[in-house]
DNA sequence: CTAGGGTTAG
């Protein structure tokens, strides 16, 4: 058997090594004499064929046959070591790099960056990356892309700036890193500016089909689709991966069936949807809330014979959790024999968005007595829990306990904590958390305001803003929004309009249609029915339910039905089988003695029959929360 | 005829 190109496929990899075996290392698959080549071929072989476990079984080996081992196996076996997350033998490799003296090889050190970042020690890899003497564009490279799959985006875009600094010229693989990062940015003027220094660097030649996929996952994860479908359609040559970020693209943007379109394409082209493929779409869907695709994918993978991973079992009970397909995700998660934190995670938020709280702390026990130790995901995803039932006591107790276990509590965590305490109605104990907050984060302030706003406390609101400003973090659409409901709780209009103008004009942040909905509740609260109208009759986006919905309640607040005819014929238009809103408009009627209209709007209901889930509310009372459902009342322990 | 950085998800 002859190898074509110097690479082999699995089956190939696997002759080879039992051939190597049987025939005590005479190797006649080629021509390579070298025991040490010979090995180097097979690891490397197992890696592009990502099997990363037998590759280091290879090295296992090599070792214990005291074989030698050259600056070409390492960067090998530490990719397959970033592969399977092993950080321990990555940093014997790293030991025994140094004793050999390998590690002042670039290669050798551009993979030791790769490996600690991949296995998510950021802080050893910048350390070498910062005390190498030889370092080149794929050194860099490598820094923003461990610092962008590491969650810190933030630091790859800083990394990015030095390089520029450094006049260091990026290559096309480059170039991808810094592509991808901005998809995940989400910002579409960078995204353009990029794209303009990619053609820029590429000239004459054709885009590669990887920088071209980049760019289009960043286009439609920008929500411009056109400009992804461009890029795509130009592509002579495509990929599974083009075809996953194309399609995963359109699920994320709603529209689905352009996308189920093209799936179907796909395989007309007889291109088929790898692992990850399915992975995507699975996951876009309940970005969406696609459950009928959902289901169907789901369905794919058991005809198609995917390997059901744990990653993927995952996906799907985090889209039927999204989808409020509660029975689905359950009986899937149940059918797991091996179960990570990650699921249990899954499933209990599942719970959590079909607001079953009780559901939810019970599988929290079971989670402690099948020793998975819950983690920081675990806590935020029940205290978040506790937030929306208002639940302090249940709140207080897992504070405790994250406490008791040594939890690491970070940002993300305590931001959890202190608008837990802030939204039950304990802004003290939230302010208490914030103030010894060593770092705070724009969603810790956020929270913060947000909570003294809901509790009626503007004024407050307005001057954590300046505390905010003064201390140097930048406010972002979300802050906004709290604090315009702050001002409109408190009946602070004028203080809120000048935010409103503030925004706008001092930062240049583009209003959305939650900023135009908090401002007509703001006018509309306080009485200004004509003037919040005219705002929703002059914005450039075109008003939703929730807007229309504003004027309507402040229409029955101040007894304006004609107002309220006005949103209510809007609404019904969006939203016809929306049955709150019918009983909103019939309420205002009957307010204004208008009954026979009262008995017009109670027909329509009638005839829709829409079956609707009654909405609740929930108060704790000794630990033990109270679920109010239209009249009805259930409660459950704590 | 071996080798390091690349696109999709979490």
């Amino acid at each position: 058997m002859k190898i074509k190109n110097g690479f082999l496929n699995l089956e190939q990899t696997r002759q080879c090594h039992a051939h190597i075996i049987k025939t005590h290392f005479k190797f006649s698959y080629t021509n390579i004499i070298n025991p040490l080549t010979r090995y180097n071929s097979l690891v490397t072989s197992y890696i592009k064929n990502n099997k990363p476990s037998s590759a280091l079984n290879i090295y296992a080996f090599m070792r214990k046959n005291g074989s030698e081992v050259d600056n070409f196996t390492i960067p090998t076996i530490l990719k397959a070591c970033a592969q399977v997350l092993m950080t321990h033998l990555g940093k014997e490799i790293h030991g025994f790099a140094i004793k050999n003296g390998l590690d002042g090889d670039a290669y050798v050190s551009n993979a030791l960056i790769q490996m600690y970042s991949e296995c998510g020690s950021l802080v050893s890899a910048r350390y070498l990356f910062d005390e190498m003497p030889n370092r080149d564009v794929v050194s860099w490279s490598t820094m923003i892309r461990g610092y962008h799959r590491g969650g810190l985006p933030e630091e790859a875009l800083e990394v990015m700036r030095e390089m520029r600094f450094m006049d260091i010229r990026p290559s096309e693989v480059a170039m991808i890193s810094m592509v991808s990062l901005f998809a995940d940015v989400a910002d579409v003027d960078l995204g353009k500016a990029i794209h303009a220094c990619v053609v820029r660097n590429c000239k004459d030649e054709k885009l590669g089909v990887a920088i071209a996929t980049a760019l289009i996952d960043m286009y439609s994860k920008c929500g411009n689709l056109a400009y992804a479908k461009q890029l795509f359609n130009r592509l002579n040559q495509n990929s599974v991966v083009s075809w996953t970020v194309m399609i995963s693209g359109y699920i994320r943007c709603n529209e689905i069936n352009e996308g189920v379109r093209l799936f179907a394409e796909m395989i007309e082209e007889n291109v088929f949807p790898s692992e990850i493929t399915i992975l995507s779409l699975i996951i876009e869907c309940g970005f969406v809330g696609g459950l009928q695709l959902g289901k169907w994918l789901h369905a794919y993978i058991l005809r198609n014979g995917f390997e059901f991973s744990l990653a993927m079992a995952n996906a799907l009970v985090d889209m039927y959790g999204k989808c409020r397909e509660i029975r689905s995700a359950r009986t899937l998660f149940d059918g797991m024999k091996s179960k990570d934190v990650m699921i249990w995670n899954a499933v209990i938020s599942a719970y959590a968005q079909a607001h079953c709280i009780d559901k939810a702390f019970e599988l929290f026990i079971h989670m402690k007595v099948s020793k998975v130790r819950p983690n920081e995901v675990t806590m935020v995803g029940l205290l978040s829990l506790c937030t929306e039932a208002g639940a302090l006591e249940m709140g207080k107790w897992l504070h405790t306990y994250i406490e008791k276990q040594g939890l690491e509590v970070d940002v993300i965590l305590k931001t959890a904590l202190v608008d837990m305490y802030a939204k039950c109605g304990d802004v003290n104990g939230a302010y208490r958390l914030f103030s010894e907050a060593i770092y705070r984060d724009i969603c810790m302030w956020n929270a913060m305001m947000a909570g003294y706003g809901m509790h009626g406390c503007g004024e407050e609101a307005l001057i954590f803003f300046v505390d905010m400003e003064r201390s140097g973090v930048k406010p972002n659409g979300i802050t906004f929004i709290g604090l315009l409901n702050a001002c409109s709780h408190a009946g602070l209009v004028t203080e809120g309009k000048s935010v409103f103008d503030k925004m706008v004009h001092g930062l240049g942040l583009v209003p959305k249609i939650e900023h135009y909905g908090c401002m007509v509740d703001l006018l509309g609260r306080a009485g200004l029915l004509d003037e919040a109208h005219e705002m929703i009759k002059s914005m450039p986006l075109r008003p939703n339910m929730i807007v229309w919905g504003a004027l309507l309640a402040a229409s029955k607040l101040h007894k304006n039905p004609s107002m309220g005819e006005i949103a209510a014929t809007q609404i019904l238009e969006i939203e016809p089988q929306n049955y709150g809103y019918n009983v909103l408009m019939s309420n205002i009627y009957a307010v204004a003695n208008r009954w026979n209209d009262v008995a017009g709007v109670r027909r329509v209901m009638k005839e829709i029959r829409v079956k609707k889930e009654p909405g609740f509310s929930s108060v704790e009372v000794n630990g033990l929360v109270h679920k109010f459902i239209r009249g009805g009342m259930v409660n459950w322990k704590s």
